[in-house]
DNA sequence: TATTGTTTCTGAACCGGTTCAGTGTGCTGT
DNA sequence: ACAGCACACTGAACCGGTTCAGAAACAATA
C-alpha cells in the first residue's frame, strides 16, 4: 500500500503528489494546498505532509504545473554573439532579475543561420516559455511568418535593440546620440577624415549608430565621406584584419576611426600598432561599449560607455510586467544612456 | 462545433490537440501519430492533418509532451562567471551541441550565495532538465543533502572541472600538467623566484594548478617558496589590484608570475606596466586559458591554451550519452589536452 | 434540537500531449 | 462466401500537477 519501494527502486526524485498523498493519509487536492502554502490546511496536516515531503525529496514537477497553470515560469532569450563580453554582461542583468523573480532562462541559438534562428524561436515558443527577449534577429528572419504572427498575436515579447519593420517592445540605447557625441569630439579636436568601422549590415544598432556620425558631420558642416564607411563586423579579429588592410595601402586614410564595438576598435589598434602607427597620434580609435578590457587594450581605449547590465535589466524588467500585463499590452521603448568616456585612443 | 473562433479570439498559439484533431476530423491519436512521423497513417489524412496544422500555425505544446513522455528534452547548465570569455565559449560548445541533439538549455544561476546555488539546482530539477552540467560548484554545496542525493541517485549530471568529494562525470583539462610545463618553461628560462596568482581557493581547477607549479619546483631540485603563492581570484580588476600592491611594496618579489588565467594575467601585466616594471624583463607572466584577448593584450600574452570549445562540446556530449544510457551509468573523465603558446610576455 | 456557519478536506475534472489494445474496413486467397 | 490478415484509425488511460464545488466535521447560535 505504501508505495516506498518506488523510491527506493528508483532513486532521486522519483516520488509524485499521489505518493506523498497517500503517504500523508490525505488527498492529492491537500497536498497541492500545502506545497503552495495556501489557507484552509491545518496545522497539523500541514506539518505531518511537510514531514513526509522532506523525508521523501519530493519536488514538485514543473512541468506538470506548467501545464496545468498554463505557465512555466521560464522566458526564452535568444542572443547572438554570447561571447561577446557586452551580450554577457547583458545576460547577467537578465539573469539576476529572472533569479529575483523566480524565472528560469531558456537560452536560444546564437548567430546561426537564419532558419535556425526562426527554428530556435520556434522551439522556445513550443517550450512554452512566458516569454521572449530577442536581440539581433536577422533581418531576414522578420519575414517569416511566424515572427510577424508571434509579433502581431501580442505573446510577451522584449527586443534588444530593435528591429526594422516591427512595433514591438525594445530596450536600447540612445546609439545616435552616444555616435553623435563621439564623433563630435574627434571633429572638436581637429579630425576632419573620420572613418566608421561598421558592424553587422542587418544591425540596427548599427544603422543608429551610423547615422549619429553622419549628423556629426552635418551639424559641424563638414562634408563626410562616403568612402570612410567601411564594412567590418563585430569581432576582434575582423577588426584587426581590416585595419591592417586599410592601413597598410597606399590609399587615402582617415586619421580617425570610430568603430561600431569595442572589439572591433581593440582589433583595429593591434592592426596599427603593428603596422607602426601610433594611436592616437597617427590614427585616433574610439570603441563603443567599454567593455571591461577597453581599459586594458594596447592603448586604453576611447569608448562610449554602454550600460549592458542595465539594459539586461531593464529587458528582463520589461518582459516580466509584459507578461503579468492582463490587458493588451502596449508596446513600450526604453532608452538608456551612454556617455564618452575619455582614455587614451583619441 | 468547429472552434476557429478560439483561434481568432486568443491569438497565436493557442490551439491544441484537441482542436486539430476536430478540425481534421479525427482522433487526437492520429494528429500526436502525424506530429511525430510514425506509420500507420494513410497519405491521404496526413496531408489533411498538416494542412489544418499549418492553416492554424499549431505547434504542439512541449510542456504536455514532456508530462508524457517524461523526457524534456531540455538540459540545465549552471555556470559561475558567465561574463568571463573562458566560460561563453563553454557554453557556445556546449550550445552547438545541444542543438543539433535537440536539446535546449536552460541556464542556472551563476555566482551567487551558497545557498542560492543549491536553490538554482533545485530550480533545474523541478524543471526537470533531463541532465545537469555544473561548473564550479562552490565546495560548501557539496556538503548539501540535495547534491549528494543528486549524485548518488545517478541523475545525468556533468561537472565541469571536476569536484571535490564526488565521484561523478567529468569533462576537464590536464591542469596539473599544464602548469607544470608553464612553471617549467619560466624555470628553464632562468627564472627561480617564480609567484602563483591563485585563483578563488574553492576551485579544484586552482588547486590541480596549484599542484602542477609545485611539482615544478620539486622536478628541478628547486625549492619552492610559500610566500610566492598569492591568493587573486579570477577578474582583471583582482589581477590588476593585487599585482599593484605586491609589486608596489618593496619585499622580497617574484621575478615571475604564472597566473590562474589570463584575465588575471593582463590585470597583473597592467599593473605591472603602470608602475613601470617592464614585462618580461623585470617580471615575466605566464596565463592560462588563451582568450581571444590574450594575444592583443599590452603585451601580447604567453598562456596556456585552453580548448573552451572543446571542453563544452565533450561536457554536452558526455552529459547526452549518459542521459540516453539505459542502465547505471559510469561515471566517465574526459581530459583534454593543453599547451603552452609563447608570445611576448614570458 | 435544529439551524447556521466555519473550517478542513476531498473527488473529479482539467491542462495537452502519448500510448496501446482493440475496432472497423477492405483485400487476399481458397 | 468466408476465414484470415493488413492497415488505418480510435477510445480511454495515463503523465503529475491545480482548481473548485461540495462533503464532512465541528462549533456556535437561536
Amino acid at each position: 500500500m505504501v508505495p516506498t519501494f518506488k523510491f527506493y527502486l528508483t532513486g532521486f526524485m522519483n516520488i509524485n503528489i499521489n505518493d506523498v498523498a497517500k503517504l500523508s493519509n490525505v488527498s492529492k487536492a491537500t497536498v497541492s494546498a500545502v506545497i503552495n502554502n495556501k489557507v484552509g490546511v491545518s496545522e497539523e496536516t500541514r506539518e505531518k505532509v511537510q514531514g513526509i515531503i522532506r523525508k521523501f525529496n519530493y519536488r514538485p514537477s514543473q512541468v506538470a504545473r506548467s501545464l496545468s497553470i498554463k505557465k512555466t515560469k521560464t522566458i526564452g532569450i535568444v542572443i547572438k554573439e554570447i561571447d561577446n563580453p557586452y551580450f554577457a554582461r547583458i545576460m547577467r542583468g537578465v539573469f539576476d532579475i529572472c533569479s529575483n523573480e523566480g524565472y528560469t532562462v531558456l537560452l536560444g541559438s546564437s548567430e546561426l543561420s537564419v532558419s535556425k534562428e526562426v527554428k530556435s524561436l520556434e522551439t522556445l515558443v513550443s517550450q512554452r516559455v512566458d516569454g521572449l527577449l530577442v536581440s539581433g534577429l536577422h533581418e531576414e528572419s522578420s519575414d517569416s511568418a511566424f515572427i510577424s504572427n508571434l509579433i502581431r498575436s501580442n505573446y510577451p515579447l522584449v527586443m534588444l535593440g530593435g528591429i526594422k519593420n516591427f512595433n514591438t517592445n525594445v530596450v536600447t540605447v540612445n546609439n545616435v546620440d552616444a555616435a553623435y557625441n563621439a564623433v563630435t569630439f574627434l571633429l572638436k579636436n581637429g579630425h576632419k577624415k573620420i572613418g566608421y568601422f561598421s558592424g553587422p549590415t542587418n544591425s540596427l544598432q548599427n544603422d543608429d549608430r551610423k547615422e549619429g556620425y553622419r549628423r556629426a558631420f552635418a551639424d559641424n558642416d563638414i562634408s563626410f565621406q562616403k568612402k570612410y564607411i567601411y564594412d567590418v563586423g563585430s569581432y576582434l579579429g575582423e577588426g584587426y584584419q581590416h585595419g591592417k588592410e586599410i592601413f597598410s595601402s597606399s590609399a587615402d586614410k582617415p586619421t580617425a576611426v570610430f568603430c561600431y564595438n569595442d572589439l572591433v576598435a581593440i582589433g583595429l589598434i593591434n592592426s596599427l600598432l603593428d603596422l607602426q602607427i601610433r594611436v592616437p597620434e597617427d590614427v585616433a580609435v574610439v570603441g563603443f561599449d567599454d567593455i571591461d578590457f577597453a581599459k586594458y587594450a594596447k592603448t586604453p581605449l576611447t569608448t562610449i560607455h554602454n550600460p549592458a547590465y542595465e539594459v539586461g535589466v531593464a529587458a528582463a524588467e520589461l518582459l516580466i510586467k509584459q507578461i503579468n500585463q492582463k490587458e493588451k499590452p502596449l508596446t513600450e521603448k526604453v532608452v538608456l544612456d551612454t556617455y564618452l568616456i575619455k582614455r587614451n585612443s583619441a
